[in-house]
RNA sequence: GGGAGUAUGGCGGAACUGGUAGACGCGCCGGAUUCAAAAUCCGGUCACUUCGGUGGUGUGGGUUCGAUUCCCUCUACUCCUACCA
C-alpha cells in the first residue's frame, strides 16, 4: 500500500473480482431477512445519463449498506425495452428496432457495471424478450376472460399526411412532429383495462403506504379523485324531437338545487347528438366546438328543450356547453349560478337567471351578481322551499332523502380515475393476443398459442406498425378454422413496467410467478425513482398488483412498501448572441465576460435538467474514465440532499476526487502509524459510525457523507497529535473502510485488501457500536436571559446544583450576574441551564 | 382557479421531539513545504464592534426563560394540476 490511488486499476479489478466471486447473487433464504432495493428500470435510450448515475447510487448505497447490516439484499436490474425511440431509430438510423435495443442495452449494462452497482446479474431481464412478454400476454388474456379487458371507441392523433397514429409526444403545438401536418382526432377501438373499478382501493390503500413521500400520496389521491354527490333526474318537457323523457345529471351540491337556473349537456353526450340529427343549428354548434380546441371561453347552444324542476314547478332551459366535459360524472349538469364560479360566468353569458340559495354565515357581504363571484362558502339554506334555514351540509342530506323518496335521484361517488387505454398503434410494444374472425367475432389467442410474437419487420418503413406485416397479420381461427386478423396494436409501455419487479423473482421461470419466491421477496422495502412517475407508473403497478391478486397471480396488495423520489441533475447553460445553446464545456471565463472558443460572446443561462437540446449534458463514461466510477458516486452523494436537484459543477466533482485520494493517503499513512501509549477512547468516531447508520437509514446521505469527512479528519488529528495507539488506529481505519464502502466501494476494497483483513470488505459486517462508547459529556450551554454566555462540561446525570456551581465559575457568567436578583433558573439536563435575571 | 412545497454566510447545505445558528464541503484569506509552481499539509473565514459586546435564519407581528423550529400576516420563487359540476 503506497503510492497514489489509481482508480483505473482498482475499479475494473474489484469488479473483476465480485463478478467471479459471485458476492451479489443472492437466492431465497428462509432463515435470513430479505430486503428488497429497487431502482426504476432504465430505458435502453442508448446510453446512461447522469439521472441514471444519481438514482442507481442512491439504490446501491442502501443495497450494500443493509447487505452489510446482515440482510438477505435483492438488489435486481432490467431494461423497460419497448417503445418509440427504437422506432425513431429504425427510421434515422435504418435499424432494426430489435438490433437496436439489445445494441443499447450491451452497452449501457457495461457501464453500469463499471459504476460498480452490488446487483445480481443473473437476474436481469428485457421487457422486449418474448420470454418476459409472453406472460403479460398470458394476463391480459385472464383480464380479457375477468372482464377487466374490454374494448371501446377512443380518441387518438391522426397525422393525415404521414398517414400515422401520434403519441402524445409526437404532437407539438398540434401539428405532427415530423410532417407539420395539422393533427386530427380520429376515433377507432382500443383496449381499455378497468382501472376504475378498483378506484376505492387504490385510494384507501395510500393510507397504509406510510413509507411514500406525502407528496406522491396527494398527487395520486387527487389524480383518483373521489367526489360524493347526488344522481338527478330530470325530466325533460315540452319536446317533441326526442324520445327521451328525462335526462340524469351529477352533482356535488345537491343543496344548491333551488338556485338550478339551467341544465347543460357536454356535446358529446348522447342526448346532444340526437338533438343535432333533428336541429341543424345544434349540430353546427357541435361541429365548431370540436374545433376550437382547448379554448377557456364558455359557449353554449340553447336547444329550446325544457326542463322540469324536480320539486317546483317550474321549466329551466336546457343547453349544450363547451365546458360540460362527457368523460366525467355522466356529461350533464344542472347550472346553480349563485354558487358555481362556472355556472355564473355562463349564466351572465346567456343572461339566465341568478338565484342566491345560500346565504354565508362567515362574511357579512351579500351576494352580488354582478361582481360576477359566485358564493362558494357553506352557509344557511334561503329560497329553498322545505331546506329554508338548514346548514347546507344538512340540506344535501335532506335534498337526498326527498330525491330517494320520490325515485328523482340517489347518492353517487364519482371518481375522476378513468379507465386505461392500453392500444397503441405501433411496431415496438407488445402484440395485443386478439384474434378478429371473418365472422365478426373477437377471438381470444388460445393460451398455448403464447406468444404471440412481434413479426420481424424486413424493410426500412418510415413508421412502422405490425399492421403491414400481411403474412403476419393474416391467419386463421384455430378452433373453426376460419379466416382472421390479428390485432395489429401493441401494448402501452406501462404495461410492461408494471410489473416487472415481480418478475426479477423467477426472471426464466416458464410461470410467470413462482408464488413462495414472490411471498419472500415482495414487496419491495425501497422503490427509488424519478417524481415524474408519481402517478402513472406507480398507479399502473398498483393497479397491476391488485389485478394480478385478484386472479390469483400473487398474494401481495401493494408492490412497493417505501418510496423515495430522487431530485435532477442539473447544469449550467449557455446561449450564444443568436440564441443557440453552446455546451458548458466550451465556455472560457474571463474578466470581459464568457466566450465560447471561437472568442464569441455568450451569455450564462440558468441551471436547468441536463437535456441533451441545451448542451448541458455531461456524459458519465468520461467522468468514469477521468475520475473514476468512486469519484462520480461521492459527489453524486455529497451536499444535495437526495430528494432535491443537484447541480453537476466541475469543482466540485474535483473536490470529490480530491477526497478519495485523502481517504487512501490517510489510511496509508494510518499502516504504517506506530505509538505505543493509548490515551484516549474512542468515542468520536464510534459517535460519528452512529451518525452515518442513521443518516444513511433516513435517506440523508449528504449528512453521512458530512460524518465521513469528520472521522477522517479526526483520525488525522489523533495521528499527528500520536493520542491513540496504533493498535486503536488500525481498528479505527477498518472501521472506516466499511463506513465508507457503500459510498466509494472499490477505494474501500482496495484499502481493506491493503491492511490485510480477510474476505471482502462488501461482505464485512457493519460495525457494532455499544452504548458505553457513545459520549454522554457534553459542553453545555450556559445562557443568561436565553443569552449563550458560555460552556460547562458536564454530564446527562448531573445534579442541577453542580451545574449551577460549576457556571458560577465562568467568568463571564459571573460578570454578568453580579449581585442581580435571579428570578428562575431553567435546568434541562443534557441540554441547557438559563439562568433569569431581573 | 385549486393543491403541494421552499426561503439560513460569497455558494451547496447542517441544526434530533423549541435549547450553543452556520456542522461538513466549496470558495476565499494567511502560513508551512518548494528555486518556483502544481499537489499536499496546518490555521482562519456571518456582519458590526470602543474587543465589554451588539445585531443576525425572506417580511411584519405573537406565544415562550429561550424560536431557523410553533401560531398569524405579507412577499418571492418552485413544482403539480386544471372548466372534474
Amino acid at each position: 500500500m503506497s503510492g497514489r490511488y489509481n482508480h483505473k486499476i482498482a475499479e475494473s479489478k474489484w469488479q473483476k473480482r465480485w463478478q467471479e466471486a459471485n458476492i451479489f447473487k443472492v437466492e431465497k433464504k428462509d432463515n435470513k431477512k430479505k430486503y428488497y432495493v429497487l431502482e426504476m428500470f432504465p430505458y435502453p435510450s442508448g446510453k446512461i445519463h447522469m439521472g441514471h448515475v444519481r438514482n442507481y447510487t442512491l439504490g446501491d448505497v442502501v443495497a450494500r449498506y443493509k447487505k452489510m447490516k446482515g440482510y438477505n439484499v435483492f438488489h435486481p436490474m432490467g431494461w423497460d425495452a419497448f417503445g418509440l425511440p427504437a422506432e425513431n431509430a429504425a427510421i434515422t438510423e435504418k435499424k432494426n428496432p430489435a438490433d437496436w435495443t439489445y445494441g443499447n442495452i450491451k452497452y449501457m449494462r457495461n457501464q453500469l457495471k463499471s459504476m460498480g452497482f452490488s446487483i445480481d446479474w443473473d437476474r436481469e431481464l428485457a421487457t422486449c424478450h418474448p420470454g418476459y412478454y409472453k406472460h403479460e400476454q398470458l394476463f391480459f388474456l385472464k383480464m380479457y376472460e375477468s372482464g377487466l379487458a374490454y374494448k371501446k371507441m377512443s380518441e387518438v392523433n391522426w397525422d393525415p399526411v404521414d398517414k400515422t397514429v401520434l403519441a402524445n409526444e409526437q404532437v407539438i403545438d398540434g401539428r405532427g412532429w415530423r410532417s407539420g401536418a395539422l393533427v386530427v382526432k380520429k376515433n377507432l377501438s382500443q383496449w381499455f383495462l378497468k382501472t376504475s373499478s378498483y378506484s376505492d382501493e387504490l385510494l384507501t390503500d395510500l393510507d397504509s403506504l406510510d413509507m411514500w413521500p406525502n407528496k406522491v400520496k396527494i398527487m395520486q389521491s387527487n389524480w383518483i379523485g373521489k367526489s360524493e354527490g347526488a344522481e338527478i333526474i330530470f325530466s325533460l318537457v315540452n319536446n317533441n324531437i326526442l324520445e327521451e323523457k328525462n335526462l340524469k345529471v351529477f352533482t356535488t351540491r345537491p343543496d344548491t338545487i333551488f338556485g338550478a337556473t339551467f341544465v347543460a349537456i357536454s356535446p358529446d353526450h348522447q342526448l346532444a347528438n340526437k338533438i343535432s340529427k333533428k336541429d341543424s343549428a345544434a349540430k353546427k354548434f357541435i361541429d365548431q366546438i370540436k374545433t376550437m380546441d382547448s379554448e377557456k371561453t364558455k359557449v353554449g347552444y340553447n336547444t329550446k328543450i325544457f326542463i322540469k324542476h324536480p320539486f317546483l314547478d317550474k321549466k329551466i332551459p336546457l343547453f349544450i356547453a363547451n365546458f360540460v366535459l362527457m368523460d366525467y360524472g355522466l356529461g350533464a349538469i344542472f347550472g346553480c349560478p349563485a354558487h358555481d364560479q362556472r355556472d355564473l360566468e355562463f349564466a351572465l353569458k346567456y343572461d339566465l337567471d341568478v338565484i342566491q340559495v345560500v346565504k354565508s354565515t362567515t362574511s357579512e357581504e351579500k351576494f352580488n351578481k354582478t361582481k360576477s363571484k359566485a358564493l362558494l362558502e357553506s352557509g344557511v339554506m334561503i329560497n329553498s322551499d322545505f331546506l329554508n334555514g338548514l346548514e347546507n351540509e344538512k340540506a344535501k342530506k335532506e335534498v337526498l332523502k326527498k330525491l330517494e323518496k320520490e325515485g328523482v335521484g340517489n347518492k353517487k361517488t364519482n371518481y375522476k380515475l378513468r379507465d386505461w387505454g392500453i392500444s397503441r398503434q405501433r411496431y415496438w410494444g407488445c402484440p395485443i393476443p386478439i384474434l378478429y374472425r371473418e365472422d365478426g367475432s373477437v377471438v381470444p389467442v388460445q393460451e398455448k398459442d403464447l406468444p404471440v410474437l412481434l413479426p420481424v419487420l424486413n424493410q426500412n418503413n418510415p413508421s412502422p406498425t405490425t399492421d403491414e406485416v400481411n403474412e403476419w397479420k393474416n391467419t386463421t381461427c384455430p378452433s373453426t378454422g376460419m379466416k382472421a386478423v390479428r390485432e395489429t396494436d401493441t401494448f402501452d409501455t406501462f404495461f410492461e413496467s408494471s410489473w416487472y419487479f415481480l418478475r426479477y423473482c423467477n426472471p426464466r421461470s416458464e410461470q410467470p410467478f413462482i408464488k413462495k419466491d414472490v411471498n419472500y421477496w415482495l414487496p419491495v422495502d425501497q422503490y427509488i425513482g424519478g417524481i415524474e412517475h408519481a402517478i402513472l407508473h406507480l398507479l399502473y403497478s398498483r393497479f397491476f398488483t391488485k389485478a394480478l391478486r385478484d386472479l390469483g397471480f400473487v398474494d401481495i396488495s401493494e408492490p412497493f412498501k417505501g418510496l423515495f423520489t430522487q431530485g435532477m441533475v442539473t447544469h449550467k447553460t449557455f446561449k450564444n448572441l443568436k440564441g443557440d445553446w453552446v455546451e458548458p464545456s466550451s465556455v472560457l471565463e474571463n474578466k470581459e465576460g464568457h466566450l465560447d472558443n471561437s472568442g464569441k460572446k455568450v451569455k450564462v443561462g440558468k441551471i436547468e435538467k441536463m437535456s441533451k437540446s441545451k448542451k448541458n449534458v455531461v456524459n458519465p463514461s468520461s467522468i468514469i474514465d477521468v475520475y473514476g466510477a468512486d469519484t462520480a458516486r461521492w459527489f453524486m452523494l455529497s451536499d444535495s440532499p437526495p430528494e432535491r436537484d443537484l447541480e453537476w459543477t466541475d469543482v466540485g466533482v474535483a473536490s470529490a476526487h480530491k477526497f478519495i485520494n485523502k481517504i487512501w493517503d490517510t489510511c496509508h499513512k494510518a499502516k504504517n502509524y506506530t505509538n505505543s501509549k493509548n490515551l484516549e477512547k474512542r468515542n468520536k468516531f464510534d459517535n460519528l459510525i452512529k451518525s452515518v447508520s442513521e443518516n444513511i437509514e433516513k435517506f440523508h446521505f449528504n449528512k453521512s457523507v458530512a460524518n465521513i469527512y469528520e472521522y477522517v479528519n479526526e483520525l488525522n488529528k489523533a495521528m499527528n497529535e500520536k493520542k491513540a495507539s496504533a493498535n486503536n488506529i488500525k481498528n479505527i481505519v477498518r472501521d472506516l473502510c466499511i463506513i465508507i464502502h457503500p459510498f466509494t466501494p472499490h477505494l474501500s476494497e482496495e484499502i481493506w485488501e491493503a491492511l490485510g483483513c480477510e474476505d471482502f470488505c462488501a461482505n464485512a459486517k457493519w460495525p457494532q457500536i455499544t452504548k458505553d462508547n457513545i459520549v454522554n459529556t457534553i459542553e453545555l450551554p450556559i445562557q443568561i436571559n436565553g443569552k449563550l454566555k458560555g460552556l460547562v462540561s458536564a454530564k446527562k446525570e448531573d445534579k442541577e446544583e453542580f451545574v449551577i456551581k460549576k457556571a458560577k465559575d465562568l467568568p463571564s457568567v459571573n460578570k454578568t450576574l453580579n449581585d442581580k436578583e435571579v428570578i428562575k433558573i431553567i435546568y434541562i439536563p443534557g441540554k441547557i441551564l438559563n439562568i433569569v435575571i431581573k
